[in-house]
DNA sequence: ATCTATTCCTGGCTGC
DNA sequence: TGCAGCCAGGAATAGA
């Protein structure tokens, strides 16, 4: 699923082709897919000019002239640029250099459009890429919820999902129950430096393809062969070769290593 | 305020 | 082979 990585390699193929582009119309396939009202959605967008396309936590950003365009891929949503349209095509943006394509199987994904940023957008925490150890020990603090489960709060810290939390969390060896403001600064230091290391690698290596994902270009990502934990259950750790473990925790499929990480 | 559970959605997998 | 039932989960929403 398209977490800050994935959204990140999306929008760098993109970006060639849609900046300095103009949107001539755009059609939308499903109704879920401009959060009920595609009339205004499409009324919106025709006619304005792409300035930047660029990521903000796992949000597709184009600043046009005037005005936001947002779009959240969710599980399984896809940007392609000129594919062939599909019984799951949701919405179609014609652009002055060919058209782009919004798939998803299963209609989690969204636009949102309008001359203000998206609330959701305004209200997201910082990017985990520019923000210092400090800053990160210090949100930190003021948390008191179970590590996991803060991790994931993207008014924390922008663009982690389910996979990365729980490789950064491996690569801490940091307890996803662990609660969040008990952390030393150590070990919060060691868990900023975990989460830069596997986005980093992640992005380098174009993302996780598990299912669905594929870049703008239709390319699939390598990520997931050096998954540590997430996906793994049952398997050896790769650092101590205790079988990794799968737990629930805030309602999500948790993996890590019972015996690297300990709850403290 | 803060945390937890539910809902959306459907392809793929499991088990009978 | 067929099919019912469950699972995956990001974020909005409702409930505690």
């Amino acid at each position: 699923m398209p977490e800050l990585p994935e959204v990140e390699c999306v929008v760098r193929s993109l970006r060639p082709w849609l900046e300095g582009s103009r949107i001539s119309a755009v059609e939308i396939r499903s109704r879920l897919a401009a959060g009920g009202d595609p009339a205004s959605l499409c009324r919106f967008l025709a006619g304005r000019r792409i300035a930047s396309a660029r990521r903000r936590g796992k949000f597709i950003l184009f600043e046009l002239a005037p005005g936001f365009c947002a779009i959240h891929l969710r599980m399984t949503g896809r940007l392609l640029w000129n594919g062939g349209t599909g019984p799951y095509t949701r919405a179609v943006f014609e652009l002055d250099r060919g058209r782009l394509l919004l798939d998803d199987v299963r209609q989690f994904a969204r636009i949102y459009a309008g001359l203000d940023l998206p609330e959701t957008v305004a209200k997201l925490g910082p990017e985990p890429l520019e923000l210092t150890a400090a800053e990160f020990r210090g949100r930190l603090l003021a948390r008191r919820g179970r590590i996991k489960a803060v991790l994931l709060d993207q008014r924390f810290l922008a663009g982690l999902g389910n996979i990365y939390v729980d490789e950064a969390l491996h690569r801490a060896r940091i307890h996803p129950l662990q609660p969040a403001g008990t952390l030393t600064a150590r070990r919060a230091e060691g868990l900023h430096g975990a989460i830069v290391e596997v986005l980093s690698e992640a992005i380098a290596a174009g993302g996780s393809s598990i299912s669905d994902y594929v870049d703008g270009m239709g390319a699939r990502g390598a990520f997931q062969l050096q998954h540590r934990v997430y996906g793994r259950g049952g398997e050896a750790c790769p650092r101590c070769g205790a079988a990794v473990r799968r737990i629930a925790v805030a309602q999500r499929g948790t993996h890590f290593c019972p015996r690297c990480q300990r709850l403290q």
